[in-house]
DNA sequence: AAACTTTGGTATCTT
DNA sequence: ACCAAAGTTT
């Protein structure tokens, strides 16, 4: 073996196969676990070194950004030459690169911004305000989810307009219209746009020559999570050389919602006739008795090219499942396992999963309530957080005046008694062509603006005059700084001085820690407004975390030596809205099987017979899901023996109090709980009976006792009823008049009530 | 005319 | 349990 060349080493004979295939097309079936990513990164490390491409003729495609990081690094770690040429990014960081190249051919140009949902919820909202759509009938969701389809199919409003049919969809159809002039006058393209507009360059053949010619050799991961628009990017990408390795597994197929075409994979070999194809069935992840719970499960799709996962790595321990009365039980329950597993392992990362990311809450109460940390992946994105939002509203508009929905955004936060009226105003003052600024410029030189909006205004725009000037003169991270104390929003926060401004101020500065290390890579602002806009759940996932709790959708690709799969109840997992169709249920069939073969050892299955859900307590039953598992996987078999499962053919939600009369089953229950939940609470308001408790009561260093009679200058006379932390981070418990807040000391300005 | 408060409706997954 | 619209107050 000695003579073995270093990129094919410990490498088994089909990865081989795959690292040295250089000409025309090929498909890498790469089973989970299977060393896909060696087998890549080893391929492009290959095309290198031993066939002499130039790092800047290949272009690979990953799924997150994160990924795309790491791709090069292991590269740059094989080959001799730099590799900064080489071209690894997200299709839609790619397709932002063209667009800021090539825009002046789109409609946007080059300094577009790009909008996220939240924007794109606030400008379908204008749209349909404008077209008189009521929102009950066009959920502004329900039509961006539409008009999300047409884009990723390709397909422009007037191309739309053939196949619409019904009077709703015609209705959305001209909402779509005049979404596209919105983002048109914003400057704006929303994600789906990154990938549209590129597709449209594409099929101008001067264009696609210049990136043909360029990239010699592509390489697309996650192919089967590919939409019709990035489908086409690639074809035409390829449509020369034919130089496409393309690598996937159908069975990890799991964002059809989002428009991604599994066929795109299944129908590869048609599309390319001389395609090879290579299986990854080796697994180097997992032990057989996961590996045989996966296979057994996926067996039920129809929807495969089909594959057989095998491993070396021996029997192992088989999976426990468990069946809680109750929601929180079962987050208790998890949390006991896992101190179990840290004993067993202290370093072993382990990792909750769950369907949806409500179902996460009831796991980090348990989890805090035993003091344990744990890294919470998704949910509310670091960047889509109020504060988070407003900050980016303020440097958007620096970098693109159009940007009209940031404008609305930035002149209301903090409030400057400008309110619907008035803005409405400003925007019909708009000069045609114009932007937002200077319709407000306008609005305020006609004298029509009077009082406080009249002061505000004109401090707003002259913050905007000033800001132009402070990004040639000013670091990023600098001009983010000043953005934040000259707008006023720091004051704000801390005028507010409660425990959430306090949060608040700190997610501020973590965005400018942000800015500092964009910054020290050399973005400036428009590069670094996209960054942050593009950036993934995934990509902030610190590896470090020794426990994490995320969506399964979060977790594809990365692996745990111990895992857990909460909540295997129908309606829950498989989601209640995916049941109605087969290619529903196979979705979420492949979603079960990612799930399993994230492990790495063990496997954890749990499910509550009851939990709170939407405010309701909702009896639940199984998941089919569990009935698919290999009886000999299992340490103890499923029991389903209760009569509540025994009763009903599928999930069945307890009655309301309001439509059925009598005692329902959950509605007892609710009352007991209830009754339980106030027991707890007195107990908390006498802390003096339990000494010691897990409700402990703070040293009170140089804070006011419960009691003391106070003043704050924004809410008023109060009497303190606790507190909790101390220095900086002394935060009371105030009943006012109108509630009770959480302050903290340190900006609060309480004073001792007088009398 | 804006800002604050309450109520009512609605919830997968995400680049 | 959360967010957004209607209702209410200044």
């Amino acid at each position: 073996m000695q003579d073995t060349h270093p990129l094919l080493r410990n490498l088994n004979p089909p990865q081989r196969e795959a690292v040295q295939h250089v000409k025309g097309p090929l498909l890498i079936l790469a089973g989970a676990g299977s060393g896909k990513t060696t087998v890549i990164t080893r391929r492009v490390a290959w095309l290198i070194e031993e066939e002499g491409v130039h790092p800047s003729s290949i272009l690979a495609m990953t799924f997150t950004n994160k990924a795309a990081g790491e791709m090069r690094e292991r590269v740059q770690k094989l080959v001799s030459v730099p590799t900064e040429q080489l071209w690894v990014s997200t299709f839609h960081s790619f397709c932002t690169r063209i667009l800021r190249r090539e825009g002046d051919r789109t409609p946007v140009g080059r300094d577009f911004v790009i909008f996220d949902p939240s924007d794109q919820k606030a400008l379908i909202k204008q749209v349909l305000a404008e077209l008189k759509l009521p929102e009950k009938q066009f959920h502004p969701k329900k039509v961006l989810e539409i008009i999300g389809d047409w884009k990723n199919r390709c397909l422009l409003p007037e191309e739309a307009r053939e196949e619409a049919l019904d009077a709703w969809t015609r209705k959305a159809l001209d909402a779509y219209s005049l979404y596209q002039t919105g983002l048109k006058n914003h400057r704006a393209c929303d994600f789906d746009d990154l990938l549209l507009h590129t597709e449209r360059l594409f099929r101008d053949s001067t264009v696609q020559a210049i990136y043909t010619e360029r990239f010699k050799y592509l390489l697309v991961d996650e192919y089967q999570d590919t939409n019709r628009a990035q489908y086409l990017l690639v074809q035409h990408l390829a449509k020369h050389h034919h130089n496409l390795c393309v690598v996937g597994d159908e069975d990890q197929s799991i964002y059809g919602w989002r428009g991604a075409d599994i066929r795109n994979i299944l129908d590869f070999q048609h599309d390319f006739p001389e395609a090879v194809q290579i299986k990854l069935e080796q697994n180097y992840r997992s032990t057989q008795k996961i590996l045989d719970a996966a296979s057994t499960v996926i067996a039920n799709n129809s929807q495969r090219l089909g594959k057989t996962l095998w491993t070396q790595l021996g029997e192992g321990e088989k999976m426990v499942f468990k069946l809680t009365d109750e929601g929180r039980l079962e987050a208790e329950w998890v949390v006991d396992r896992i101190r179990e597993e840290r004993a067993r392992f202290p370093d072993a990362k382990m990792a909750v999963l769950y369907r949806a990311n409500w179902q996460s809450r009831q796991l980090e109460e348990a989890l805090r309530a035993m003091n344990m940390p744990y890294k919470l992946v998704g949910g509310v994105k670091f960047y889509e957080r109020q504060e988070v939002k407003d900050l980016l509203a303020y440097l958007r508009l620096l970098s693109n005046p159009f940007d009209q929905v940031s404008f609305r955004r930035a002149i209301s936060s903090p409030s400057r008694g400008v309110g619907p009226t008035t803005m409405a105003r400003i925007a019909a003052a708009i000069p045609e062509g114009g932007t937002p600024l200077e319709g407000a410029w306008a609005l305020l030189k006609s004298g029509e603006l009077k009082g406080r909006a009249q002061r505000e205004v004109g401090k707003f725009l002259d913050l905007f005059r000033r800001g132009t000037g402070e990004i040639s003169t000013t670091g990023l991270a600098g001009l983010v700084r000043w953005m934040l104390v000259e707008s006023g929003y720091v004051q704000m926060l801390e005028d507010e001085a409660t425990l959430e401004a306090e949060g608040r101020l700190r997610n501020l500065e973590e965005f400018v820690n942000a800015a500092a290390d964009s910054e020290s890579l050399g973005l400036r602002l428009p590069e670094f407004l996209d960054r942050v806009t593009l950036a993934s759940d995934t990509d902030q996932l610190e590896e470090s975390a020794q426990l994490s709790l995320m969506t399964i959708h979060c977790a594809k690709g990365l692996e745990f030596p111990v895992v857990f799969m909460v909540g295997m109840e129908e309606d829950v997992f498989p989601n209640r809205n995916a049941r109605e169709t087969d290619d529903g249920l196979e979705e979420e069939r492949r979603l079960f099987y990612v799930a399993i073969t994230r492990a790495q050892h063990k496997l954890y299955l749990s499910a509550a017979r009851r939990r709170r859900m939407m405010g309701q307590e909702m009896l639940g039953m199984p998941s089919r899901f569990l009935r698919e598992l290999p009886a000999d996987a299992l340490e103890t078999p499923i029991r389903w023996g209760t009569e509540l499962y025994q009763s009903g053919q599928g999930a069945f939600s307890a009655p309301r109090p309001s439509q059925g009369g009598g005692h329902s089953v959950a509605s007892e229950l609710q009352r007991i709980r209830g009754m339980f939940d106030r027991t707890r609470t007195a107990a908390e308001v006498v802390p003096e009976s339990a000494p010691g408790s897990v409700i402990s009561l703070e040293p009170s260093n140089g804070s006011w006792p419960k009691g003391t009679r106070i003043r704050s200058p924004r809410f008023g006379r109060g009497v303190i009823l606790g507190s909790t932390g101390s220095g900086d981070g002394l935060t009371y418990t105030v009943r006012f008049e109108g509630g009770e807040k959480r302050i903290l000391a340190r900006f609060g300005m309480l004073e001792l009530a007088g009398d």
